[in-house]
DNA sequence: TAATGTGAAAACCTTCACAGCT
DNA sequence: AGCTGTGAAGGTTTTCACATTA
């Protein structure tokens, strides 16, 4: 992904884009701390990351540091919530309310990072028109219309396996960007629809295979 | 993480095995779609992924295919699940019975992989002693013993973050290997504890990165 | 003939090591 | 004096391309 610094493009690798929310919620703790400067090699034993792979993914958006002194720790939270586009507040739409769905409704880590779920869609006649807190679960065929008069841009998918690649197409031509998936991976590949897959038992999978005793 | 074929200790790199679950994951489908066998052409299309990756990836656990045929679904699903470990059943426990933990408890999904939670742990009063399900919540004091005289090497963390830490460190002490936790990032370096972070918050701020304007 | 299995090449990512700045 | 920022080196992962085999 493209990341420009005086109008130069600069290729940023997604490793690297992904380990930037890991530095901004360590550089959080310290700023909650009132730490106010830090080392790279303070932040990557706190990381549990080399210092040097700190700096040089710094460095792919400019210079943060002072040589001889560190990061302001303020500054480094600032910028990265820049980067990162979290200093803005998002407007995400859920994609099913069964207990997943629900669970993910009222959890309460979304909103202080400054994502708020404003619309929530089901397909089960149960489900609509129910409220949940603030928001009444819409029917999933009004979607489209829905999202074609609304700025959002991301939406959580936690539906049965069988529809997830049928939604996925749904949210694609409704022109959703990117998409946080708790259903079973479904491999489709809408360049310009991002999916972040999150699996369980996926991850679980991958675990055993280590503890397997004949490996 | 080594593997051995014919007594040969082979070192396979970490991302071969988490794209693992991804391929048995598509192969099951397969299989239950009644294909009897799939050439790395098919499967690198169902899975977004080249074809060169899937047969290197698995060439490093032996030889698997056909040449000029392809490789039998049952076959290849049948050696995936010896190669993750997934023929086998897991007992597991859960850390933190709150709204994540019941809907984790709930979740339909890991008993059919062969993944069953046999016991949960909180540290509120309120929920120690409640059955949920066919499960009675126990007091988290009471982890070390159980572990001791269970089998249990996996537990899901579900806890507030600020408990997070201590709750990782117990379990390192009591003899767990491997932990799925929900909890925002910990860092530690517990060798011979492995741990699989679940953060849809950190996934979430990585796919704002791409949306916003001016990168 | 068609597709695997695999060395070798290419691409990518991490670490090193030090010039340069405060 | 101390730590950043960064080319260059080193290591890892992916892709290529083809010899091999059913």
């Amino acid at each position: 992904m493209n990341y420009s610094i005086n109008g130069n493009s600069i290729i940023v690798p997604e490793v690297v884009v992904q380990r930037l929310p890991h530095y901004l919620n360590i550089l959080s703790i310290l700023q909650v701390e009132k730490t106010k400067i830090v080392s790279s090699e303070q932040l990557g034993y706190l990381a549990q990351i080399t210092p040097a792979q700190i700096r040089k993914d710094l460095s792919y958006f400019g210079k943060f540091g002072k040589q001889g002194k560190g990061y302001s720790v303020n500054i480094l939270v600032k910028r990265l919530r820049e980067i990162l586009g979290v200093n803005l507040q998002w407007e995400v739409c859920l994609i099913g309310v069964g207990r997943l769905g629900r669970a993910l409704l009222s959890y309460p880590g979304f909103a202080p990072e400054g994502f708020n779920i404003i619309a929530a869609f089901d397909s089960d006649l149960k489900q609509i028109g129910q409220q949940i807190g603030k928001i009444k679960i819409k029917n999933i065929v009004e979607i489209e219309e829905f999202l074609q008069s609304s700025s959002i841009q991301i939406a959580i998918v936690a539906v049965p396996a069988s529809v997830t690649k049928d939604i996925l197409n749904q949210l694609y031509h409704s022109g959703i960007k990117a998409v946080l998936n708790y259903a079973p991976f479904t491999p489709l590949d809408h360049k310009d629809m991002i999916i972040r897959n999150i699996d369980p038992v996926a991850s679980l999978q991958s675990l055993t295979y280590h503890l397997k005793e004949n490996n």
